[in-house]
RNA sequence: GCCGCUAUCGUCUAACGGUUAGGACACAGGAUUCUCAAUCCUGCAAUCGGGGUUCGAUUCCCCGUAGCGGUACCA
């Protein structure tokens, strides 16, 4: 045991650079001039290069949270961990989140800059700090330094899964928790590294109660582990910034992934250490997948929808997927969105004790089927701007195609969208591409014709087109047009339907398409009677 | 292994201790002057198992089972 005195020789012997005092730091974050209901809320990212849809998610829930209680949002960046970090990182999140709509009052807006008073908003900038509260925690004896190797550790862990003991840093197997001053200052003249880990003064055979905003009220073990705080190569662990970062920056509540969940007694030990006030918990449960019958984590390795890049890249309507997402978080969205249809999404008031406490299953279905709701809801010049937007970044041909012919196109985009009866095939945007190669002479040039001959022999097929290019008027209204396919089915003695497939395979190369008045109003008198010609040639 | 959380149709979920257990997506069938999409109608489909408490349990309690999370000098 160290006496006190010996305790304060140790901080000053550990972190002899350190003269600030934890209340020196706390000058520089004033207390925030905010209403009592306001939530300040953080979501924290690692930069791994890798934009997980559960981020969006999360980082979602904080925004809007912050947003209709009139608080604020902070995006701070998590990088401590400087094996898993990835150049550009940075960018990736705050791209990332923004390419959804999900921007935040605080913290980081591009790859160094962060706004507001409350920062650094980048954890590897905020390591002076870390060091005053952990120098704080030394001289008190309430952190100490310890040389335990991986290899001793690794060995510690074996010895107790022999025994079948719980495995980790606590009690006894915390070698350096009560070392003298002499053994510690022979370990540090060797040059040898340490980490500073926290002196744990809690019991497993305690409990304790509290109330998790999302979960409610559970019953958790105390803490008893010495945890990190400060590695050896000098950054903090989460544990150690969690509680010094959200207290400076003045977060009033700390909602963050169900993965955390386990750790909450540790913090609970570490804010009373520091003796800062407790900030309530919401763990929000991960976004899952199902597989063999099984529910599990969406992972980043196995799922290529687990990346935002998957909905980017093809295009996915940003609301659509802000949509399916609240619909997760809350599901009585969806019964607002039907009787809200007018309104912005931003009216909906999320409620976070109504969060799902077992993780929902990731359904790209419904998704799709949300997206497919919203792009009918849009008209054919908002379709245009975005699929052109979207072209421009993921289909230089298609946009090239657009760019050229805006009017025409926005003509394709506005069939079977007026009206009552709106066409509800484009999930995404990349769709478009697929619906404007029919109007378009070289790729419906390219295109594969659908054979038909075993539903419409090839000799009516001939009669079908003869005789309708001569009867064809590209200014009959929608009953001429059936008029003439009515009458033209009772002379060859066929199905109007049959009629109809023989012209939309001429016309389309397809069996499926939208309307086809429609399309042929669009495409124009010349392109009609071309491909008619040309079809029956083909014949 | 240990610790914790969770459990309603295939999926997301609703139901003061009293409901024919509701809705949406998906799926199947039918209707719609042409295919598909859409729309409308119809149908299919669930309280994990076992004990309690209670007149009565999806709801409260216990046990089991399963799933998830944690068990790091990762977040």
């Amino acid at each position: 045991m160290r006496t006190n005195e010996e305790n304060v020789e140790l901080a000053n012997l550990l972190f002899p650079d350190v003269t600030d005092t934890v209340d020196d730091i706390f000058s520089k974050y004033p207390k925030r001039n905010i209403p009592d209901e306001a939530m300040v809320l953080r979501f924290a990212p690692s930069p791994t290069g890798f934009m997980h849809i559960g981020n969006v998610y999360t980082g979602l829930i904080c925004t809007r949270l912050a947003k209709q209680s009139n608080g604020i949002s902070i995006l701070r960046i998590e990088d401590t961990d400087k094996e898993r970090e990835v150049e550009k990182g940075v960018s990736m999140i705050v791209n990332g989140l923004r390419g959804f709509g999900v921007v935040f009052d605080e913290g980081m807006v591009d790859e160094e800059v962060g706004v507001g008073a409350y920062g650094p908003y980048i954890q590897s900038q905020r390591l002076e700090i870390y060091k005053v509260f952990a120098k704080q925690m030394v001289s008190k004896g309430l952190a100490y330094p310890c040389f335990l190797t991986l290899d001793e550790l690794e060995n510690i862990r074996e010895e107790q899964e022999k025994s079948s003991l719980r495995t980790g840093c606590y009690g006894k197997w915390a070698k350096w928790r009560d070392a003298s001053l002499s053994e510690i200052k022979e370990r540090l003249e060797k040059k040898e590294k340490f980490v500073i880990r926290l002196y744990s003064t809690g019991n497993i055979e305690n409990s304790f109660a509290m109330k998790d905003l999302v979960k409610g009220g559970v019953t958790l073990r105390e803490n008893d582990m010495d945890a990190v705080l400060i590695k050896s190569d000098g950054f903090p662990t989460y544990h150690f910034a969690h509680p010094i970062d959200d207290t400076l920056m003045g977060i009033t509540h700390v909602i963050r992934g169900d993965e955390w969940f386990s750790s909450v007694p540790l913090h609970y030990e570490l804010f009373e250490k520091l003796d800062f006030k407790q900030l309530p918990y919401g763990h929000v449960s991960p976004l899952m997948k199902s597989e063999e019958g099984k529910k599990r984590k969406l992972s980043k390795r196995k799922d290529p929808e687990a990346a935002v890049s998957y909905y980017v890249e093809r295009g996915y309507p940003k609301e659509g997927v802000l949509e399916y997402l609240l619909n997760i978080a809350n599901s009585n969205f969806y019964d607002w969105r039907v009787q809200n249809k007018e309104r912005s999404l931003d009216e909906f008031r999320l409620r976070i004790e109504k969060f799902n406490n077992a993780g929902a299953l990731f359904d790209i279905t419904k998704l799709n089927d949300i997206c497919k709701e919203y792009i009918a809801t849009l008209s054919a010049e908002e379709v245009y701007e975005r699929v052109l937007e979207w072209a421009l970044s993921f289909d230089t041909d298609t946009a090239k195609v657009l760019e050229e012919n805006k009017d025409y196109c926005i003509k394709i985009f506005n069939i079977e969208r007026e009206g009552s009866k709106v066409r509800k095939d484009m999930v995404k945007y990349q769709d478009a591409k697929d619906l404007l190669s029919i109007f378009f002479n070289s790729t419906f040039a390219e295109s594969e014709v659908e054979d038909i001959s075993d539903r419409v022999d090839k000799n009516l097929q001939e009669k079908i087109v003869e005789e309708y290019t001569k009867i064809f008027d590209i200014a009959d209204n929608l009953d001429m047009w059936f008029g003439k396919i009515k009458n033209l089915a009772e002379k060859l003695e066929c199905k109007p339907g049959d009629v109809a497939m023989v012209l939309r395979v001429a016309l389309t190369h397809r069996t499926k398409t939208p309307d086809l008045y429609q399309i042929v109003q669009v495409m124009g008198n010349n392109i009609v009677e071309e491909r008619l010609e040309a079809y029956a040639k083909s014949l």
